[in-house]
DNA sequence: TGAAAATCGTTTAGGTCTAAACTATTTCAG
DNA sequence: CTGAAATAGTTTAGACCTAAACGATTTTCA
């Protein structure tokens, strides 16, 4: 009967009630987002022996072959800089990657994938594409392209 | 000018553009769930003091105040069972949750959100709100409903 | 009934990731 | 030229998460 406690009851339900929209559209992107990246992580382990933030790295170096420097991964995998040394440095030891020097700065170098990194990269690629088609296996090509849009949308709002 | 190299160019040729849709798609997925989510950490930390798979398990018990077993939990939060005794411990130790008997099941219990949780969360619950309507404020209502649906054909097909 | 199987939660060992502090080098302003 | 600020990368401490092995309890079914 009073209106002040049903004045805070309001708000918070018309919050609720307005945004739960965008509240399920989170939810269900990280849950897809989960989802396939829980498929990925388990095919690298069990079929390579290896984890997806070392796959990502190569899949990096793949592209720009001339290499990158540490900053340029860690920017690219939007992740931290120590993150990107404790991988590098493990791609390192078994000899999927080298360090090689930038002249005129003997602060920095640039990674690179060695041969063996490519051959490696290379087979698990093909099994990597894979596993990302059957996770859209439900899709047609017109709604891979919307959907494909939209997120861009999502993504140009960010930051 | 020989065959045999320009076939293998060719397999790998053909097979990155038959499916560079589906990997440039998987790719913006994942980019706009990171950016999200890193959004939300970096507010939960700054502001509470407090990580995201905290609140993330505290919104599942927000969501069913009879209490969740452990068993449920990690289901709903898709991570391993380890996880949550763990995070658990924690939200237990700063009495935010409780852990109360099963009646009938000596090995099961029920985590609850206590008073002084639900108090908490209701906290960082307002604020989550805002930065995920900030995160898709690039969309109209008829595109987030749109994008939904499609995640939803996504999720659907995965499993 | 009673032994095997299944279920619930925990522990363990190890990889991932972060923020913040740190070292070394380069750049820039005075 | 020189000292302050910026930049490249590393280290550190700690939280997260996993898979696998484990203890305790309950269920199954012969």
């Amino acid at each position: 009967m009073t209106t002040a406690p049903l004045d805070t009851l309001d708000l918070e339900a018309r919050a609720h009630s307005e945004h739960a929209h965008e509240l399920r559209l989170w939810l269900r992107l990280l849950t897809c987002s989960q989802l396939i990246e829980k498929r990925v992580r388990t095919g690298l382990r069990e079929q390579f022996d290896t984890t997806l933030p070392r796959f990502d790295l190569m899949a990096q170096l793949e592209r720009h072959p001339a290499g990158l420097k540490m900053k340029e991964l860690s920017h690219r995998l939007m992740v931290t800089g120590g993150n990107v040394t404790g991988i590098t440095d493990q791609l390192v030891a078994e000899g999927l990657v080298e360090r090689t020097e930038v002249e005129g700065d003997r602060r920095a170098f640039r990674v690179r994938l060695t041969e063996r990194g490519r051959v490696s990269f290379a087979d698990m690629a093909q099994h990597h594409e894979q596993w990302i088609v059957e996770a859209f296996d439900g899709l047609g090509s017109r709604e891979i392209d919307h959907l494909y849009k939209l997120l861009g949308k999502v993504k140009g709002g960010l930051k």
